[in-house]
DNA sequence: AAATCATATAAGCAGACACTTATGTGATTC
DNA sequence: GAATCACATAAGTGTCTGCTTATATGATTT
């Protein structure tokens, strides 16, 4: 759902996290390193971008490992298409975006 | 920054006036127009939508003119960046978003 | 210049949200 | 199978947020 998505990624913690998953998947202990929260903060926080599909878990053994889910970011870039029109000339962001994928 | 544009497009409400002025660009009172919303919470969703570069307003005569900002649609496109190693080879959302581009 | 009309600000309130500590669950290891 | 360890849930609290009504601002029109 797309409100669970944009509010998911309203809070600077939650973004923080994704962040990190994005340069590494990782267990919910070892996210905790360096981020001054609580572990069942961090619990919370997972939990709900897991829900927005943002982030999705892997049972691991004793872990679980969070990484990085594309759906939540596919529905991000889909939502955007509908202000495509209001694009500008220069379109910087998106040609970067661009040359890393395959046409 | 990017917290204003996260936490702007967090609320169902602004993202309705964005997609209503993505359609069309028009006033303030407009706007309001199928949208049980008071005058007051129209002005101070405008005023957020602003401040997070996503809307910018243009005086025209008597009324304002709202209409949809490309600056704060190419922040979230800048955001999107750091995660374009999780695209999925499909990445139709993002076709779509390139069609419509001069390259 | 006075009146009018679109928009902005003030003040206050109810609900949502992020955080905490305490406790529960559930898989793994000894 | 009992202990352990990672993670989840419960319950409570302060703060933020979006809404309202009332009032102010500020440009336009007559």
């Amino acid at each position: 759902m797309e409100n669970e998505l944009f509010k998911a990624l309203a809070d600077p913690t939650r973004r923080t996290i994704l962040e990190k998953l994005a340069h590494e998947s990782m267990n919910a202990s070892t996210l905790r390193d360096g981020m001054n929260i609580s572990q069942p903060a961090m619990s919370q926080h997972l939990a709900v971008l897991c829900k927005a599909r943002l982030v999705r878990q892997e049972r691991q053994g004793r872990y679980i490992n969070y990484e990085v889910d594309p759906d939540g970011l596919v529905a991000i870039a889909n939502w955007l298409t509908r202000y495509r029109a209001y694009w500008p000339q220069k379109i910087d962001a998106l040609k970067s975006l661009l040359e890393e994928m395959d046409p």
